[in-house]
DNA sequence: CACTTTCAGTTTAATACTAAACTGATAAAA
DNA sequence: TTTTATCAGTTTAGTATTAAACTGAAAGTG
């Protein structure tokens, strides 16, 4: 009875292990694709998904946008630095807080950029039906449920 | 009927970019919190995957650690040594190959986190059942493939 | 044997990212 | 009003990572 379970244990730890091996793969392949792809247009995946996310939304803070995308504030600062400095941002203090917005150059480039990269992003899970895209979406929200 | 085409296609799309968005929270979530708790024994994720690699084959070279874990040679260079000087690992001359393998002290630091680890994983994905494991597996084998 | 190619590993310059300490302004409390 | 808290954003030190250029040894070719 114990070794039963102990072996049913094992195996789930090597799912596991197996799932995480295949996933950080995908992911780190995926970043470097995307960036070799994004040196046409200079930018890189970060600057990249920054753009997109202020491109997409109204008015965001630093904190905001850190938080969106998952990454630290300090992070933030130093991305929009460089982001501002090429002049695809803008910051508008007011009282404590920034709020980030594109300028007219950011708008162009994410307009020109963001159907490139939505194809790119389909292409990469195009070895999957409908249905296992759907399949694939549940069991992420699942984990992090 | 092409309307209809681009309807689905469109769907699709956006399947896709949320499987990515998910799949991107998560393993940034993961590295993060793995990071927080390998710090007990000071040791990072990218150094343990290193030890853990060394520990589990017999005799790889520089290059075949990189590509077992998928990173470049370069990166492996300076993360060797780090870890060699860090007394874990040695690195054997032979022709114009290295050979690493563990000191036994990188043995036993792997010994004592490797369980950890492995439950750490095991965790993450504690919220699947094991069928919904073999699922997530299989996708994952059916994109990159 | 001399010349060239190949290939493992190293170095360098750049970006990304975190944690943690810091700054300075606003808001709350006394 | 003075003091204290909080909180947005910045800075700093350290690790990770890549791409691309470089080094030097080994292997192949004539």
């Amino acid at each position: 009875m114990y070794a039963e379970e102990s072996f049913k244990k094992k195996r789930e730890r090597m799912l596991s292990i197996l799932a995480w091996f295949r996933l950080s793969r995908f992911y780190n392949q995926s970043i470097r694709k995307s960036n070799q792809h994004l040196k046409l247009w200079n930018i890189t995946v970060a600057q990249f998904d920054v753009l997109a996310q202020v491109g997409s939304t109204e008015r965001l803070s630093q904190q905001e946008l850190a938080d969106k995308l998952l990454v630290t504030k300090g992070n933030m600062t130093q991305l929009l630095g460089k982001l501002e400095q090429l002049g695809w941002i803008q910051r508008e203090r007011e009282w404590k807080t920034k709020y980030i917005t594109l300028t007219d150059e950011g708008r162009a480039l994410l307009d020109e950029i963001l159907p490139v990269q939505e194809q790119f992003q389909a292409d990469q899970f195009g070895k999957l039906t409908m249905e296992e895209k759907k399949q694939l979406l549940n069991l992420l929200k699942k984990i992090q449920s």
